[in-house]
DNA sequence: ATAAACCTTTACGCAACGTAAAGGTCAAGG
DNA sequence: CCTTGACCTTTACGTTGCGTAAAGGTTTAT
């Protein structure tokens, strides 16, 4: 039960390099290292390195996985679960591709042409994965995994004209909230303006509005160094603006 | 019918620095370049884009998808049957991994232990898709599809010691050329063990086999710079040193 | 005419290793 | 016992496919 470098490489299917780099950046590091200097690997490392391997065929990176492996709440079954239903989108998504190629075949032989943008069905749900990627982990990390999944859902079965009329507006709450702020006053009409397009934004992506969770994620900005940043890069202090405002316009 | 570098970036779901790089490298030249040096594409190139966009997706280098779409002899059509293929292989690859999952989970509750080489099944499959990518390209190019498709099928069935018999032929084949390689004489005892171990090894990896055929890989080894340079490496000329042999060993 | 939203090139940065170099260790066979 | 070959080690530079400024030109809308 006890393997070394090669061994363990050969059993997996990962290069030694790769399991080197892998201790060397702390991520998987062999149980003991014997009197001649050499890797030695055990039964937990065995496991971790399966672990790390599902990780991996999700496209996380390895310091996103460090992280996650390493949290103290962190619960294996749950995250093979976990696992497979991420690897059930990502079966459902290279099945949007093949019909992709299926269609661009029909088309080439039969001659019918296609739309431009249907050429590259499948390929958008890519651009879900990567937000996801971006975004996700500390929102998981933070406010569980509902909200998430429920807006990845919704995103998916929205046309091209939906989604860029959210950009849009995804947009003008932007603009608006330096209009906003400028008059330093959470509660004139362009905060409250500010509060109900942010609001508009958000139906898109949320499957249910409630007061308390918009209220909820208005101080989720604010406790939320990402979200933070994000806003305070219009003008400083914009995350609390913002909040102030959305509290106002829900009246708390 | 014609887009610039944001609307086709949106269309496709890759990023504007993606389709820039493209064209830098000269993997996806815009149609034409307008008087204010802006890049403008047209039909062609959006297929092209959906092309290269398959291709990435088969994880295929840029630098392999470029030689592969600039070669006289290719076909769209065709590329896209094999599209197809590839990206069933590569669904099957994900089911196994969650079958791979779905017993971990059962074997982490129900408390009953798993092979610790069972535990990366599905992984392995990585490890052909890889061997593929490194030397398919050429070999298909070359020598048609039909062989590597095979072999590869052979090599999927193949269990653990089979393999590793296997790897230890190819190397017992890479030792006996340099000891057949020092008598100088291809008809020398070694030579023809050495021609009976490359037809060993080969066994396991074709599904049938044909004196023709041995001989023809054999001429293929020297005409390939690749497969040259792989037995020239343990002794110079040693290429066409194990094709004299072998042709001796078929008595050609 | 001014801002916003595009576009351009140049250039440095990054992840996850591959690959070579230079050398120590260990089991097996002569 | 000693050599050989297959392991092991560390160090370090190279690669792919972009992301991400920076610094500036163009177009469109108001």
């Amino acid at each position: 039960m006890e393997y070394t470098v090669k061994i363990l490489a050969r059993m997996s299917g990962v290069s030694g390099r790769t399991l080197r780099y892998y201790d060397q950046i702390g991520l998987l590091k062999p149980a003991r290292i014997n009197s001649s200097g050499y890797r030695i690997y055990g039964q937990k490392e065995v496991d971790q390195l399966q672990q790390i391997l599902f990780y991996r065929e999700l496209e996380v990176s390895l310091e996103d996985i460090f992280e996650i492996m390493n949290q103290p709440s962190f619960d294996r079954s749950e995250a093979l679960k976990s696992h497979y239903e991420k690897l059930k989108e990502k079966r459902s998504r290279l099945d949007k591709i093949m019909a992709t190629v299926e269609k661009t075949i029909a088309s080439i032989e039969g001659g019918k042409p296609m739309q431009d943008s249907e050429k590259f069905e499948g390929f958008k749900e890519k651009l879900i994965e990567d937000n996801e990627k971006k975004y996700g982990k500390e929102i998981r990390e933070k406010y569980g995994d509902a909200t998430i999944d429920a807006s990845n859902a919704k995103l998916r079965g929205m046309s091209q004209e939906d989604y860029d009329h959210m950009t849009k507006l995804g947009e003008e709450v932007f603009e608006l909230l330096e209009k906003a702020y400028a008059t330093g006053d959470p509660t004139s009409p362009e905060a409250v303006e500010l509060a109900e397009k942010h609001k508009e934004w958000l139906m898109y992506s949320w499957t249910s509005y409630s007061k308390e969770a918009h209220a909820g994620l208005a101080e989720m900005y604010v406790a939320d160094e990402r979200f933070a940043a994000y806003y305070d890069k219009v003008v400083d202090g914009g995350t609390k603006f913002i909040r102030d405002a959305i509290l106002n316009y829900l009246g708390m």
